[in-house]
DNA sequence: TTTCAACACGCAAACGTTGTAGTTCATTTA
DNA sequence: TAAATGAACTACAACGTTTGCGTGTTGAAA
């Protein structure tokens, strides 16, 4: 086990001092080409890599994002990631990741332990805890620091920070016109309790959108999940709960807030008997491998998660280069478009 | 913006020397109470937290660990990160996530960038690229530089190191069996070019498990999917294989060796008419969100991923851990063990 | 009064870098 | 020939910590 040269051993053996070899190395012209060339040399030999901790300390950065998000076994979430690594490693950043697991405590800790000089700024999506305390003091305070922040699809109008988000009441306005474009007549709505911003900006989309087309919105076809975080037989509870609404209602139609609510209510409907999308139509919103593969494949909106995560990258890696901090006050929000991506759960218009 | 309050900048403020702060925070004997107590005041005040990256340099250990996978838009994958992300963090440890995307040279970019200092171990799943160069240099570099290495799922005989990996042989032994339990005669098994080592462990296991019911495995039952990483219609290519197999062939059950092919198999069948399970059963290898949900819910064998992802952390960290890195000598293997899930692909064996 | 612990604290080095400010020596210039 | 120039290098400080050791002040014992 050999182990790492550093620039006191490469000094040492060539009988030099420590800032000959690091110039050497860095090219400065200081140092004569003759010693360059042994510098280099050696340093190839040994393999010779600059410790990035060290670099770290000196430079007050450490090139280190990082991204907090409630939860991983998750498509949406794991796509914007993947936009996130996949920008921030071509402009020499790493990613470091916290999971919340949807608990206001565990988000607390991970920024607290990450905002000690492991990183030089956050993206993060909140916790459904958090949305729920509407408890904020440990994102202002990382603000406070010095620490930019930008959220993304989870996000919060009290707290200025660049932001990456989907327009979520145009976009449930596009699915819920299709639906009636498509002949729909009784469009019902699953979606979240409204502490959830996206459900409920969702959910104003769906009525905005049927008043536009003079239909006047029911609170009886709009199903609120209370879906208690982490309840054991969740997906049982969810089946239960669309079964009820499903059998009780009169409709021909159904979108719904995210993918997993939109597959759980097309197999109650198939149990009841219904067939899809003669009998039944629905649109899902964030399109995952579920939807693809769903029997049968499910229409959705997509949100682009790459395109998010690369976004949020973006607007973080400007703002930590950019010199001049001074100018901090025009947070940016930048709205990815999303696409109704159609498949088999909806008629065509004609 | 207030700045993070450093040791220099409270013993500034309460005129004393850095090391007095230093050792009253951390309770030295050497201090008198009273002093502590202001110190410990002050600091609450500001809200003082040592700069990690200064303990880093000094302890020469980063309390980081990288986690490089081929794919994080991957049930499996994500799953296992969320067992070591939890375990790691229990033992105060962060996880640095680094995407090969199945690409050698980003593994090996990603082991570089991260291997200078930034974390203390790895654990990684080795991208298929690798796997098929069978070049394993930087796996090698590392280890000698006295980083450790864990890989899990995908791993090398050739590389001695702590690995955690399920009886591939062994659990479709038991798919196999549960498939011939059920009446299967004509048992077809979906794989992957031999160069994954998981497909061909997995494929072993399917013919030892034929020899030993005393069914002759015919190589005209296996086929290897040859999926060049990125096609850009993947699906299509894969649905278009199997339409071609199943089609050809007289088979009643299917073992595929991962979700995708499962429920890609399932599609074809259905398309051909095929009853699913009457006419033909199918098992798949590794459980995610689509055996789940597909239509009908896939039997599957589960590789218990957030299992395996805590035992890889724990692996790592103990390591990491024990004083005397001498005994490098004998690496452990855990092997964490499998269940099949029964869904409605299969039939209840009398 | 002298001596000596005990106490409470400061100094300096170290982790690995980099950049500024010297230092040395040989060569050019007036 | 003395002074100025410049090339090629070294020393030092700093980033924020921790820690072993040194040191000045006490109060008490001799």
């Amino acid at each position: 086990m050999k182990q790492k040269p550093t620039l006191k051993i490469i000094a040492k053996e060539l009988d030099v001092s420590v800032s000959t070899v690091s110039k050497a190395l860095r090219d400065s012209k200081e140092i004569s080409e003759d010693t360059k060339q042994k510098v280099r040399a050696f340093a190839k030999l040994y393999n010779y890599k600059p410790n990035n901790i060290a670099l770290s300390l000196k430079n007050r950065k450490t090139k280190t994002l990082g991204v907090i998000i409630p939860e991983i076994v998750h498509h949406f979430f794991t796509t914007v990631i993947s936009g996130i690594e996949n920008y921030a490693n071509q402009r020499g950043y790493n990613v470091i990741v916290g999971l919340s697991d949807e608990s206001f405590d565990r988000e607390v800790l991970n920024l607290e332990m990450l905002a000690n000089g492991s990183i030089d700024g956050f993206i993060i999506s909140l916790a459904k805890e958090t949305l729920q305390k509407k408890d904020y003091h440990h994102l202002i305070e990382t603000i406070d620091q010095g620490i930019p922040i930008v959220m993304f699809d989870r996000v919060l109008d009290e707290i200025s920070c660049d932001k990456v988000v989907v327009d979520d009441v145009e976009t449930s306005g596009k699915a819920v016109q299709k639906l009636i474009d498509s002949g729909a007549k009784n469009i019902a709505i699953i979606t979240t309790e409204d502490y959830v911003s996206v459900g409920r900006l969702r959910t104003e989309g769906y009525q905005q959108t049927l008043v536009k087309n003079g239909i006047t919105p029911s609170e009886n076809l709009i199903l609120r999940i209370d879906d208690q975080f982490n309840s054991d037989d969740l997906l049982g509870h969810l089946e239960n709960q669309m079964d009820q609404f499903i059998k009780t209602k009169q409709i021909d139609a159904i979108f719904a807030v995210n993918e997993l609510y939109a597959i759980t209510a097309m197999k109650a409907a198939r149990h009841l008997g219904f067939r899809i999308p003669e009998d039944l139509q629905v649109i899902g919103f964030t399109d995952g491998v579920l939807s693809k593969h769903a029997y049968p494949p499910l229409t959705t909106v997509s949100q682009h998660g790459k395109e998010m995560g690369k976004q949020a990258a973006e607007l973080l890696i400007d703002r930590l280069e950019k010199e001049t901090d001074q100018q901090d006050d025009h947070y940016r929000t930048v709205i990815v478009k999303t696409d109704i991506i159609e498949r088999e759960t909806t008629q065509a218009v004609d």
